[in-house]
DNA sequence: CAAATAGTGTCTTTTAGACATTATTAA
DNA sequence: TTAATAATGTCTAAAAGACACTATTTG
């Protein structure tokens, strides 16, 4: 049985009793993806009482917007502020959130607490699916108020997943790959400092494809949204690379008009 | 006093008994665009007991998702079946759907129906924006089951409108100029077989802008998605025009791909 | 000097953009 | 023949795409 000092228990007293707060039949789900070591990976959490792993995510107050919740969400499971948050789809198949390891039974099992066969929390929802882009390692996966495990998991090798949380990272990495195109990207990815090497293989590795080196830099550069340091950054037994960085104006400005990227 | 033969008064009673077939706090809206005479006009529906224009739109049963309620809602609001329909936004900023044309008080006088204070329908909803392009010439008005007023307005001559649907047309449109440079568009506005300066009208019509019409047409036959039919159109008083039609297999590869279109 | 990786330039092809004259029909 | 509108081709500029050699560092 569940341990009632734990997060969740406390969380389950808090939904199971009537509480007029949240809205029903609507959650969020962020799909967190962080860059590292030429891996795109994706932020998994899991509740010691339920046994799959489960993308970050949850309710939403009547009295906060989707993007409000969703920033709440991520801050409380991660303790990352101010994240870059894009709504991508939303999944509303009926019985989407149907599974053997949330239902009435279990939960009052691992609970004590003895929950309506008909709550609300078992119902139907629609989630409005979310995306966001972070540097690997601005998150302290350690910082989780609700005392879960959480992991990076590769986009190629995901573990079993809740509900249809398989189905939303599919979409999630289909909606960045095309926004790739459409959008500049590396700001909340990349060290403030940053070679064309990093930058390069940031793409590669999001579109999965391998891009020419000098029309990648030409490009990058004609476009204004990089801009070359003085410095280099120290290697080991090589040419040391040239440290670049953003420049926020032209960044933003590709953000708002859009870009054309081959 | 309703006129309890009226569709919203059966729509009332059918509602306010404690039904749980749909959602709670979400709906879908369906911005329906229709392209006519140079101008590119939405289609609203007005009911006689509700003062402000409202787009059409609607509850979601739980055994559907949402795209089946917006197409459900569509055809029921206008007959027309098959539409396409792109979901563009959620919308879900608190008290969103608060109106003094719609409340527990004002419903009750109208109808005779006793209502809940805090009944559901009152509540807190998001609502999903959709979207939708149709031949203007597809939409029999007068096909609608619920009685209402169904009348076309050009997008830059909106009436008030319920809620925050001025905004969700706003975005609408945003969501529409931006899709139309990435995806071909027309296959849902045009006719069968159109000339040139017909579709090259339609995207100066939605973009707001002139095109070359030399590098338009060379653009557009160089992606292989319109082909030139032996016939022309007749016409009064000058040359005739060139009859074109899309090419399907170009077209959807096209959809599925993206394309670049400055 | 060998190994490792970074930096960079040029040519070709494709696409975009600007621009004006001729063609066809009906009245 | 005039009025109305459609059709069409060419030149130039910009961008994309392909491609290979030189530079710098450490061990």
């Amino acid at each position: 049985m569940i341990d009632k000092t734990h997060k969740l228990f406390e969380q389950l007293e808090f939904h199971t009793q009537e509480n007029n707060d949240f809205l029903k039949n609507l959650t969020i789900d962020n799909v967190i993806f962080g860059y590292h070591n030429k891996e795109l990976k994706v932020l998994l959490v899991k509740n010691p009482y339920i046994t799959p792993w489960m993308l970050p995510g949850g309710y939403i107050k009547k009295t906060e917007d989707v993007e409000t919740a969703a920033d709440r969400v991520a801050i409380q499971r991660t303790g990352i502020s101010n994240l870059y948050l894009k709504q991508f789809k939303i999944f509303s198949k009926p019985g989407r959130n149907k599974s053997v390891f949330f239902t009435p039974e279990s939960l009052a099992k691992l609970s004590g607490v003895t929950i309506k066969k008909n709550h609300w929390l078992f119902d139907q929802f629609a989630t409005v699916g979310f995306y966001t882009l972070t540097e690997f390692s601005k998150v302290d996966i350690n910082k989780n108020d609700l005392e879960e495990e959480v992991k990076w998991y590769d986009i190629n090798d995901l573990p079993t997943l809740l509900y249809d949380h398989d189905q939303i990272i599919y979409e999630a990495v289909k909606a960045l790959r095309h926004n790739i195109y459409h959008f500049p990207i590396g700001y909340e990815l990349l060290p403030e400092k940053f070679t064309l090497p990093e930058i390069r293989i940031l793409y590669q590795t999001i579109l999965g494809r391998e891009m020419d080196d000098r029309n990648f830099s030409r490009k990058l550069l004609s476009l204004g949204i990089i801009e070359k340091l003085g410095e280099t950054k120290s290697t080991q037994g090589h040419r040391p690379p040239y440290l670049y960085s953003f420049n926020k104006i032209a960044y933003q400005k590709a953000l708002d008009q859009g870009i054309f990227f081959s």
